[in-house]
DNA sequence: TTGATTGTTACCGG
DNA sequence: TCCGGTAACAATCA
């Protein structure tokens, strides 16, 4: 579900939405019992989002990691508060709104020590203020990985899914079995802002709108929702119409047009 | 029931 | 050390 735009999406709607009071805290199936213990009572004091994790800071200096992984899902409630749908690992409840997280690959509290060791891991992400390119350029242009496998390493861009590499690489005609240290300044460069830019709107709309740069600006009935992909999962090529081809790489499928991203 | 999935980690071998 | 491949884990839905 999540790539890095729903999870910056989600850091500033439950920081709206809970920050400054004091919560309840629970894990209805009885998982993460004693985190809940640790966090409940507490107030939630500010939410990070860092790629595709979410750091919850709470009083008394205790840190919530979160991790939606493939599966995990936020369902945000008003009162009267459901009784919990599927595995609900946390449910938080305030005065106003109450929100329960299924599915989760990650859900604990972690020390400060715990935190730095997880955002070292983790490389520049485009939609933060301290995103560094040249940490990018140097990961990229010196790797002879496929720009296709290093895009979904969170440690060289921290927030890139699956969907966004097929379709930036797409944008910018570069093949993804291209190997990083075969690809210039220049074309890391477009790489990292035309990230920043998609990005950006999937946090806006709350979903991924790849538009063709020929489209930007024009009136939004050109940006409707069949329109939102231009090469994941889709048949045939949005500028020339070749077959679109899939393939297995880094594990997931990728997406390219054998006529507009040459080798 | 089966297959697929907007993810990550650990481990092994080259 | 880098890099690719595989398995395991998480949960839901068509």
């Amino acid at each position: 579900m999540p790539e890095g735009h729903t999870i910056h999406r989600l850091a500033r709607d439950h920081h709206r939405d809970f920050a400054g009071e004091r919560l309840t805290v629970s894990s209805p199936q009885g998982r993460f019992v004693d985190g809940a213990k640790l966090l409940t009572g507490r107030t939630l004091k500010s939410v990070e989002a860092h790629g595709k994790h979410l750091f919850y800071n709470w009083s008394a200096g205790k840190t919530l990691h979160v991790h939606l992984g493939l599966y995990g899902k936020f369902r945000l409630h008003r009162p009267p508060i459901p009784e919990p749908r599927g595995q609900v690992r946390l449910r938080v409840v305030g005065s106003e709104k109450a929100f329960d997280l299924n599915g989760p690959n990650t859900c604990r509290v972690i020390t400060a020590k715990e935190r730095a060791a997880v955002q070292a891991r983790l490389g520049a992400d485009p939609l933060r203020d301290d995103g560094d390119f040249e940490q990018v350029w140097s990961r990229i242009g010196s790797s002879r990985a496929a720009i296709g496998t290093l895009l979904l390493n969170q440690s060289v861009i921290a927030g890139v899914g699956n969907i966004y590499r097929s379709e930036v690489l797409h944008l910018l005609g570069i093949h993804p079995e291209t190997p990083g240290q075969s690809l210039d300044r220049q074309q890391i460069n477009s790489l990292w802002s035309e990230l920043k830019a998609l990005l950006e709107i999937g946090v806006k709309y709350n979903r991924i709108i790849i538009a063709e740069p020929s489209e930007i600006g024009k009136p939004r009935s050109r940006m409707n929702r069949d329109e939102r992909l231009l090469v994941y999962k889709q048949p045939v090529c949005s500028r020339c119409d070749t077959e679109i081809e899939d393939w297995l790489l880094g594990g997931r499928r990728v997406f390219a047009c054998p006529k507009c991203q040459l080798r």
